[in-house]
DNA sequence: GCCAACGTTGGC
DNA sequence: GCCAACGTTGGC
């Protein structure tokens, strides 16, 4: 499966209030059309189709519209209730079409980052809690949010029993493999320039993988996007 | 609705 | 394995 993410927790986060925004809207699960592939087997899909969470929705103060995003799975083997939840960039590739879903994410905020993602986005694949976090590759958003149906699955690791069939709370996206950066790009590195970028000034300034640590799904800027790919072909720091 | 206790994330 | 940071839960 695809533990991808640590979804655990973290995944899901809300982080205050946001999550309570979106929750709100949480009964707006998108539209699970067809199942894209997901990678598992089971999907589930839920053939509904998703009107939409018009209905209430008010959308709270709006969202920044961002476009570039950051996920974070663990590439190493870890037991969560006698469960392997490693799912690293190379088990992506190792998938049909190099797709899967990206399930298990538990944290509201994290969920919201998923459902604000659109086909054809750009996301880094951060392998975290491991002996060199960093990032390791780009994939693309290749289907847009649907019911993560581990939710309802009992020997899953992310079921989730307070979720119910007519009222999910969980999403996922699928997501495909698109290339490795020239080369990987350690956590450490990130976090000095970040900490010059705070002095001095710089793309890195804000990115959210230093203020908002523990969220498995966090959106970037495209300047931060873009600085972070410049990245490549520099030498490592 | 506050807040203390508890659980999780994830770097180190 | 430790533990800081922070999300979640539940009593009141």
């Amino acid at each position: 499966m695809a533990p991808k993410m640590r979804t655990r927790g973290t995944t899901r986060t809300l982080q205050s209030s946001n999550d309570e925004e979106t929750k709100t809207n949480a009964h707006s699960e998108d539209s699970p059309l067809e199942v894209g592939q997901a990678v598992r087997g089971k999907r589930k899909g839920s053939g509904k189709t998703g009107k939409q969470e018009s209905s209430k929705a008010k959308k709270s103060p709006e969202r920044p519209q961002y476009c570039h995003w950051l996920m974070k799975s663990e590439p190493e083997s870890r037991l969560e209730n006698g469960i392997d939840v490693k799912f690293g960039i190379e088990d992506l590739k190792t998938l049909p079409n190099q797709t899967g879903c990206w399930d298990g994410v538990r944290n509201y905020q994290a969920r919201n980052f998923m459902r604000d993602m659109k086909e054809g986005q750009h996301a880094f694949f951060y392998h975290s809690n491991c002996k060199e976090p960093g990032i390791a590759g780009v994939m693309k958003i290749v289907k847009e949010s649907y019911v993560d149906h581990t939710q309802f699955d009992k020997k899953d690791v992310h079921y989730d029993a307070s979720s119910k069939a007519d009222n999910p709370k969980w999403s996922m996206v699928d997501v495909q493999f698109e290339r490795m950066l020239k080369r990987f790009i350690p956590l450490s590195e990130l976090k000095k320039i970040h900490l010059q970028h705070k002095v001095k000034g710089g793309s890195l300034n804000g990115m959210a993988l230093f203020t908002r640590a523990r969220l498995s799904v966090q959106p970037l800027t495209s300047e931060e996007f873009e600085f972070v790919l410049s990245l490549e072909d520099n030498d490592p720091l």
